[in-house]
DNA sequence: AGACACACTGAATACGCTTGCAATCTTTAA
DNA sequence: TTAAAGATTGCAAGCGTATTCAGTGTGTCT
């Protein structure tokens, strides 16, 4: 924290008070553009920069975001990451980042609260919804990215539809004539999980269909691999065809249908995902998954934060639209 | 910005002043464990948090550390950021992200500074080495994550031994018995490709051999493409093995070897890429790559970064050995 | 010319905390 | 028992900025 020149210097350069300087700085005060211009003049021979901590402690807005993430491994995340970053850097925030799991959350947050943050985006499955509720009940905007709690009602949150990305692949696994198809689900209680495989599940019923198999992966890569092997272990009775709760274990699963257990994807086995990372698209892969449209919920997030912030509008849930993108995974 | 209490309420409750609140929350403080207790009392009943921005005015520390990123497409990226974030945290910093790309990097390092941050990091190949040295000089410490910059005194660096990495590759390759070592840049004026590309030409110069053809991909997927299609277009004076500068490339050039140009990797062609990216293991790429070593690249750059924050220490470079990964892509 | 609205300006105070300093209380040593 | 050392404590002065308020000067309207 090298300090270099305060606004008092530059006052006494600029012969100008302190007050003429700080208003030079801030947009659509009232200063006269002679004034101004000497105070500039003044900041750039001293190099001087506003303090935004002394802004802030005075302001009482930080205008920082608390962004709250899990592991970065799933390529979703960090696209979350980016555009997130950006669209918040647009709107004159900037982003407080942590990353981490449910056994620092209760620090992690306590953490960014001492900050001041002027709202908090949780991405993270692993923020258990009581400590978002503490978020939002001590008056700091939250907005809960790609998950929602069950009793929500201090918190906003931005979904994709979950459930209707679940129907879209049943119907489109029936549609491509498969008779036995699996679901290898992600982290049980997560929202995302509990809504894509209702959704899913809802769909088989329609075409008449139950799911032929279930095992569980948690999310996770390594667990993904093992799910693969249970489901697929008998080659009698194995499934013709799987919906796997998202793209990053998805993409595990093929690894482990392909090179271990040497079907053919999708002569064998019909593969499909949730996310459309950009590995979906991979000429290796070619899985066909359900796209989350981020620009708008990227958007919509931001929207309901900065509206919270300047109390315009209530905690709500937005839903976004998805479509299912079909690859050669399921041709 | 949601404010709650103050240690002047705090204190007024706990019958202490308001010193001995601040002072009960500071580790190492002169108060009596009587003093303390009655003030986590009353601070627990008034669910009172200290106000980080107070006290970074106060202290004129921050602890925070800007960091500054490129965009996160390459799956080395979120690795780093996310290590990174939790080394930081686990010493008691707290990250400011910015994500973006030259166009913006003047505007985002003002940013930066305004906020104080004690330290700064940057990983973004798109921030110029000029503003590198401007903060450097600024007196804030500067650590350049993963490249250097000529002139590069002010500013400490952490990066791996990409000469020795790229030898590494050519000999391997050579010693798998290729003739025709074709390679493919990144962005070419970075420290990570000449370094890469300058231990590569040495490499293959010692075993007799140069350099078969070279293209560009500027570390970007889509011109990576382009970049395998102009190596390999004409079938019979293709390439039998190449070298791209990164995994994210490498991937992109596998794919269209194998997808468009119906040549078997490593049969038909053998490719190597950098970084050991975790994709790189995946069963449909089976990689040969380089690995950076990230933990220990981490803790150098924390390290140095705290040293100097410290005033310890004076910038310096820190190399890390790399390790060559041979998988089936040059078997 | 007089009244008035209006654009600027600077002095002073607040934001919530840390910390040097001097005063007080508690131990400890002789 | 008494003095000196040490542990606690509260006061008050910052940290660098924003902003209210009263005051100055300018221009406009009649």
């Amino acid at each position: 924290m090298a300090n270099g020149s305060t606004s008092i210097d530059v006052a006494k350069l600029a012969q100008v008070s302190q007050s003429a300087v700080s208003r030079s700085f801030t947009v659509g005060a009232s200063v006269s553009a002679l004034t101004r211009a000497k105070v500039l003049d003044a900041a750039k021979k001293l190099g001087y920069r506003p303090n935004a901590i002394a802004r802030s402690l005075s302001t009482r807005k930080s205008r920082m975001i608390g962004v709250v993430m899990s592991y970065l491994d799933n390529q979703f995340y960090p696209l979350v990451l980016e555009k997130l970053s950006q669209a918040l850097q647009q709107q004159g925030y900037h982003v407080l980042l942590f990353i981490g799991d449910t056994s620092e959350a209760d620090a992690v947050l306590s953490d960014i609260l001492q900050y001041q943050v002027d709202g908090l985006v949780l991405a993270s499955t692993s923020v258990s919804s009581a400590l978002a509720n503490i978020c939002a009940d001590a008056g700091i905007p939250v907005v809960l990215f790609n998950r929602t709690t069950r009793n929500n009602q201090s918190a906003s949150a931005v979904v994709c539809d979950n459930h209707a990305g679940g129907a879209a692949i049943a119907q489109h696994l029936v549609q491509r004539g498969c008779q036995r198809i699996a679901f290898i689900a992600g982290t049980q209680d997560s929202s995302t999980n509990l809504e894509r495989e209702a959704g899913f599940m809802q769909g088989l019923a329609l075409a008449g269909q139950r799911c032929y198999a279930r095992a569980v992966g948690d999310y996770d890569f390594l667990q993904a691999q093992q799910a693969a092997h249970e489901l697929f272990a008998k080659a009698d009775t194995r499934p013709d065809a799987v919906f796997v709760a998202n793209d990053h274990m998805a993409i595990a699963v093929m690894d482990v249908l392909r090179q271990q257990l040497g079907l053919q994807v999708p002569q064998d086995v019909r593969v499909a995902g949730f996310d459309d990372v950009p590995q979906a698209a991979w000429g290796a892969y070619q899985l066909t998954s359900v796209t989350q449209a981020l620009n708008p919920m990227i958007a919509a997030t931001v929207d309901l934060l900065i509206e919270q912030i300047n109390g315009t509008v209530s905690p709500q849930t937005r839903t976004i639209a998805c479509e299912l993108i079909a690859r050669q995974s399921t041709q």
